[in-house]
DNA sequence: CTGGTAGCTAACTCGTTCGTCCATTAGGAT
DNA sequence: ATCCTAATGGACGAACGAGTTAGCTACCAG
């Protein structure tokens, strides 16, 4: 029979292959995931696009719940890969971050898939991540990567001392994963591509700009010029209104 | 006939009263929906909720799609009608967005069901805001508040005339969006309460000052110092290195 | 060669879910 | 009054979708 032309292949997919069959299973249930959300997702449309079968979902993932934290758990695998290969010490602070910000940006543009994963799981109150406990320590790396730019910033005086790093980082990430998680209906409300070439490079830019400005000392007041705004400088400055 | 009681009203809720009816089933909806996203919300759970039928909801909206369109065009009307009532132009420029700002993060932050109606549609790639004509003019009405603010600032002065302001309003936006919309994974990933009160202080706090920082004139240079960053300054300014 | 087990397939079940059919009530116009 | 239409209710159906039951295939140990 020609049709299924058997012999093209020595061991004509017929061997058991347990590790392939997974990563099947996994890819083609990020795609549906990713596109479809949790609920809208369908356990027979991934089963359809695998080379296997839905049984064999529920023979090594247990669930559709079970095969939605696999997908997640290896998005957040991926991710935890790619971040160390980034060396940031050899830098001088300001150009650390900006260095910092950049690949943030470039990587969460270039993985939309990730950022729906993310967006999916806080629609679901990130139930699924709190029951996983393979998540939760590369967060720390990033978080130390800031930390030490920071302190060497501090201590040369080119950084001002008041800021959190993870303030810093959850700064850089809100933007960059903005752009990407929100890019239908922003781009819809305010008539722009988000995806365009020279808007990325712009608000690259401006993120950058923005995170690096922040962190710089009170230069005796950046704008304090005529504004009169004197007495909000920054931080609490201006608050404690009380008696 | 006391068992319905048609006298304790002078029009019993008998009376056919199609807006009641429909505004009922609407909020409803949106928590069910803003709860379970579109895939997950049942429309039995919805008519269940309501003081009226299922078959209510398919005469008043058609279609599950149909109330779900119905229940985010009214969340982005609700929007509309609160930001009308701010009024920036009496002030000088860095209070004007600053104050702006603040107004934006309270916003979000008191409406989490917005937030998440936007997080659900671009989930579902904005394609009922798409169809959508009667959302679309509300954009405007905030892009022409921070420009008027931007070109006072430039005029005046005391902020410099690189920026775009729909470039702005998204820094604020996307930063502010994130701290709801992501609370559930940046909380568990980073073991931070974003609700608590001295959080959202801090964090309203940085974003005015990034903002503002980020529109300040270069004062020759705000951490030019010793990183070498020259090259690099911002955006195009320190440019025009060509011909 | 034989038996055991991990990997695998197809067909099936049963509760769920969107949407509809038909009948009924209420209010206003004639 | 009476007829017409908007508003409403409850039950029904047909399809769908998650998960299961029963059995088959291929490798490997003895």
């Amino acid at each position: 029979m020609p049709l299924t032309t058997r012999a093209d292949a020595e061991k004509p997919a017929r061997k058991p292959d347990p590790e392939r069959t997974k990563q099947d299973i996994l890819a083609v249930a990020r795609a549906e995931f990713v596109e479809h959300g949790l609920s809208g997702a369908r356990v027979d449309a991934i089963a359809a696009r695998t080379r296997t079968t839905k049984r064999m979902i529920y023979y090594y993932f247990g669930s559709k719940e079970g095969l939605y934290l696999a997908v997640l758990e290896q998005a957040y695998a991926d991710i935890r890969a790619i971040e160390q290969t980034l060396d940031l010490k050899s830098l001088p602070p300001a150009q650390a971050i900006r260095r910092m910000v950049e690949f943030t940006f470039d990587y969460q543009e270039s993985h939309p898939d990730f950022i729906r994963l993310v967006s999916i799981e806080n629609i679901h109150h990130g139930k699924h991540l709190a029951r996983s406990d393979s998540i939760r320590q590369l967060n720390e790396a990033v978080i130390e990567v800031v930390t030490e730019i920071l302190d060497r910033g501090k201590r040369e005086g080119v950084f001002c001392a008041e800021v959190d790093p993870v303030d810093v980082h959850m700064l850089i990430s809100a933007f960059c994963f903005f752009r990407v998680s929100n890019r239908y209906t922003f781009g819809l409300l305010f008539g722009r591509d988000l995806s365009s070439a020279a808007l990325r490079a712009r608000h690259k830019r401006m993120i950058a700009d923005a995170v690096i400005r922040l962190l710089a000392p009170d230069p005796a007041g950046p704008e304090a010029g005529p504004t009169a705004r004197a007495p909000m400088r920054r931080s609490r400055s201006a608050a404690s209104p009380g008696p």
